[in-house]
DNA sequence: CAACAAATGCAACAAAGTTGCAAAAAGAAC
DNA sequence: GTTCTTTTTGCAACTTTGTTGCATTTGTTG
């Protein structure tokens, strides 16, 4: 059951168990690949406050539930961290694959992004990648 | 002087040379590192219409005068393309890098980016690698 | 269920981005 | 330089996106 999945995280991560909580988490539960705030605020339709849609992203990046994808254009777009995120601690080094045909962005997971040298002088905090093309399912038909 | 360099660009790109175009132009080449839609508002002063930046960052970005760097914070930022560059063709494979400290993004034009195999069924069309860090200058202090 | 803390919706606002259109400026031709 | 044509600009009006304060509602704890 996907429900109690949903209540599982937010107890983990001490969020109050609220509807829209509950619903957002289920939307990325339920969808495969990541979710900009615009789709969330369709899918979880006009049940929930734009308010709430922001600060519920909010939330669940402080508390590691979320991580965001950087984009070129103005539409950062949210994925369900795994297990070993939590607050202040991510543990998202793997590679982002945006869909240029479909607009849909995927987390590569099991690509591990590569360590980069930088010049004398720079220090590496963190390290983004993101590969734009054809993504599976689009390249399947 | 940087103001035959600007006029010429304008000229090699086709684009009919005007104030704001070649204000805007200069900007980028007077300051080291990547600007935003809001730094060249507030640099290019009150004798610009928000309208005309808009527009004459568009049409650069067509041109292929300058390319985008993606980011995790809705704030997409420009800078200046190579010679390589034109219409159509970009040539921007290079490391962008974005310091946590001053906010300051830099092309690292002599860091390529890595080639990343996909899984089965991805196509690469292009690879963008974002480092954030602390930058030369705010470390050196 | 009572008491407290936290989350929500609403309204009002600020900031960012878009569009149509008339006036101004640039480019081309003479 | 003058004229003609095309492109760019500024302005206004508008939409979309994001933020904040506050009263009400909801969740949590004992
Ligand atoms: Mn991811
Ligand atoms: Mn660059
Ligand atoms: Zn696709
Ligand atoms: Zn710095």
């Amino acid at each position: 059951m996907i429900d109690s999945k949903v209540t599982e995280l937010l107890k983990k991560t001490q969020l109050s168990v609220t509807d829209g909580r509950r619903r957002i988490l289920e939307l990325f539960l339920q969808h495969e690949g990541a979710l900009s705030h615009g789709d969330i605020e369709k899918k979880a339709g006009e049940k929930f406050d734009r308010v709430t849609v922001y600060r519920t992203l909010q939330a669940f990046l402080e508390k590691g539930l979320i991580h965001s994808i950087p984009s070129s254009d103005n539409s950062i777009r949210y994925a369900l961290c795994k297990e070993e995120c939590s607050e202040g601690h991510h543990r998202d080094d793997h590679v982002h694959f945006i869909c240029n045909q479909c607009g849909n962005a995927t987390c590569l997971e099991e690509l591990v992004v590569p360590s980069i040298k930088l010049p004398r002088g720079y220090t590496a905090q963190q390290v983004e990648v993101l590969v734009s093309g054809i993504c599976k399912s689009c390249s399947s038909r």
